[in-house]
DNA sequence: TGATTTGTTCAAACCATTCTGAACAAAGTG
DNA sequence: CACTTTGTTCAGAATGGTTTGAACAAATCA
């Protein structure tokens, strides 16, 4: 019986939402499910509610938790009194997709953009090798060409993008 | 080995980068593979061809195949003489990628703006069945709010991400 | 110091998904 | 019609990744 700590129904549906969101982008269920309860949750929480609330084991609350502070999605708060973590899901939402969106995104245009220059280099290989004749260089040429002005295309909205969350 | 028949390098570095390419948007790797090999083919693929060059199964090429035709990624070609299929890329990559925005990002934006709704409904539920307090579901609707916002602004960049492709 | 609480780590269990390959269906050929 | 070629289907194997839980480390307490 999995989140049968929650009492509140509208949490229920947000620690669903965003379980299923993070495994849609491939990340740990487990990870959206902790900041789903968070985000929703009034008041601090420690790493005992969330394994309480989730019913997830305590080795996926620890790494999942790690995983989003270290992310900044989440911060830790001391409660006075308290031996244990306790952890709330940052206010500044727009802050951590920002950060979300330089690392990941802006990252990986980087990379595919580098991607294209290589198989370029290669394609002038195969030309020397004899893999692949004139024509065929040719049209694999193209192709890559093609990619290439979708990329820029692409890549011009970036300063747009970024500024949504700026 | 994997990928043994391909001669050209710039085709295998396609092939895996598509390959990868798919694996991370949770679709089948083998799948992706096939398209960048297509992509990066000169003249159109035969079924045999594909499992030849890429070895993999019959089975996931076939499905594979399937696929990409049903996504209007592939077309088939028929060779005079020939019995069998032959693939070919579809040459305007700027259309598939098109299509592919329609389905998944505008649609996913339609259900999750559905499911906020939900939520505001829930919360009212809560409200009335006491699982939150009245300050509690005071925190918890500017959460959603804020979600909201920012969906909404998200949102706003559609019509202009649209036009990057038409 | 020993006992207790709390967080981390990691090997093994588990789960979901893809891939394979063989059986099958459909169509073509002689 | 029997035989070959070609594509599809699907049960089971394989794979990749997450989750668990128990052992461990670190810190607190008495």
């Amino acid at each position: 019986m999995p989140m049968s700590g929650l009492q509140s129904k509208a949490q229920r549906e947000m620690v669903e939402a965003t379980g299923h969101l993070f495994q849609l982008l491939g990340l740990p269920r487990s990870t959206g499910q902790i900041y789903g309860f968070l985000y929703l949750s009034p008041t601090p929480q420690s790493l005992d509610d969330i394994v309480g609330k989730l019913t997830i084991s305590k080795g996926s609350a620890s790494t999942g938790t790690r995983h989003l502070l270290g992310w900044g999605a989440l911060k830790q708060v001391w409660v006075q009194g308290e031996r244990r973590d306790y952890f709330e899901a940052v206010g500044e939402l727009r802050e951590v997709l920002s950060r979300a969106y330089q690392e990941y995104v802006k990252a990986g245009f980087g990379t595919s953009g580098k991607k294209l220059a290589r198989m370029l280099e290669l394609l002038e290989e195969d030309t020397k090798s004899g893999a692949l004749n004139e024509a065929e260089v040719k049209f694999c040429a193209g192709r890559l060409k093609q990619l290439d002005r979708i990329h820029k295309t692409v890549k011009s909205v970036a300063p747009l993008a970024e500024r949504l969350f700026n």
